[in-house]
DNA sequence: CAGGAGCGTTAAGAACCCATCAAGATTGGC
DNA sequence: GCCAATCTTGATGGGTTCTTAACGCTCCTG
């Protein structure tokens, strides 16, 4: 889950800000002054900071610049200064975006999202692991028993849109259309073939599949 | 140098943006509505693209949508429209950062200034060593054996993309969009000439590369 | 119990992809 | 404007992958 650092003196927006954070689904750490937003943020992995430039303590320019020395987690800043000055100064002292209060929270939620979409590709769901073998989707890289497993690209489009569906049935329809086009979605054969294919490279007995389930009539399942 | 395409139906705006972003060392393309603006995009690389909603042809979320399905470029976009809404929309379909007009020209400079930080090298991963040769990225430096090799603008920015996502598979549609632009997304021919030049002058045995893999159908994949 | 439908397996030719070479076209520096 | 370096383009032969069809098997159904 995405981790969101809220860093603000005024009690009612910190509280504000957790309470809809956490309605969308990230876990909220806050933090009242520039000193324990520091400390904070070192203490465990934090996937963005929502910052107040106007800390009692310490600059908000400075937070900026001492996260900075040793973190790259993206900074959304907020601010009650509209100067076109405050602004270049804290984006350039590191800070992604920066937004004016008031601000609607609808736009500080897409910007949160748009700078996490940036940062985070494809948070965990990049290696999927079985018992017999191990699927890297960002590398495009299948190991078995630390063996690399070669696949040719028909091979390949499958077995992704397998393993992305754990434990869902995939009808044969689909299977056929997302790999080899609409026009081919009764070609049932194909998928004969490449499943055998599948499960000849990557099951310990082809014979008897754990892992590419058929559903007679119905379709293939994927069991990690 | 980091190639910025700036899209606006006013051609004063253009004219202006054009000239101070070439005043801070940004080279710069233009264009005058969607469609025009999806084809420059498609001709050669663009580091980031500074949009505006208004265009007379098409609606400028359908322009990020579009410009999403093959590409990751950073977008800025630009808008007279205040409303919630509007940027909510605009960021949620692909948009990286959104400013309202009337704009300072020096936020507009500090925002991108900030969008390219992200996309910039990571310092500290700048050194890559495999068993025959080693690559600086920083001093875009290549030695193999004690000495430089040379490579060519074209060569180098293969080479980069390859080794800057080791054990990863490069699709051939990914080289050819980073490298020459989405309109040679097709042209493979390119890619097998000049990873020949490339085995041929880092690896040991050019006909039986160990770092420069290629995966049939699939891509290639670069190997320390 | 016979027939049919769905599935797994196999194999061969067609279609496609890759490495390599070399010759024209283009570009950039002087 | 010229020269050298670089990029584009086309052709060839060798390899890989895809498509297609045939056959045997099991399970369900009439």
């Amino acid at each position: 889950m995405n981790n969101v650092l809220v860093v603000d003196d005024d009690p009612h927006i910190v509280r504000a800000l957790a309470i809809t954070l956490k309605g969308h689904g990230y876990s909220v750490a806050t933090a009242m002054d520039g000193e324990s937003a520091l400390h904070a943020a070192a203490q465990r992995p934090v996937s963005v900071v929502i910052l107040d430039l106007g800390l009692p303590d310490i600059d908000g320019t400075t937070v900026i610049t001492r996260l900075r020395e040793w973190s790259t987690v993206p900074i959304l800043v907020l601010s009650a200064r509209h100067g076109s000055n405050d602004k270049v100064e804290a984006l350039d002292a590191g800070a992604d975006d920066y937004i004016t209060k008031p601000f609607g929270l609808d736009e500080l939620l897409a910007r949160l999202r748009a700078i996490l979409r940036r940062t985070e590709p494809d948070p965990g769901t990049t290696v999927i692991e079985t018992g017999s073998f191990t699927v890297d989707l960002a590398k495009k890289q299948i190991t078995k028993a630390g063996q690399d497993v070669r696949m040719t690209p028909t091979e390949w489009s499958i077995l992704e849109i397998m393993v992305r569906n754990p434990e869902k049935l995939i009808t044969q329809q689909q299977l056929l259309t997302e790999v080899w086009g609409p026009a081919y979605a009764k070609e049932a054969n194909y998928l004969r073939v490449y499943m055998a294919q599948l499960r000849r490279k990557l099951e310990a007995e082809p014979g008897t599949p754990r892992h590419f389930i058929t559903e007679p009539g119905m379709g293939y399942r994927f069991l990690p």
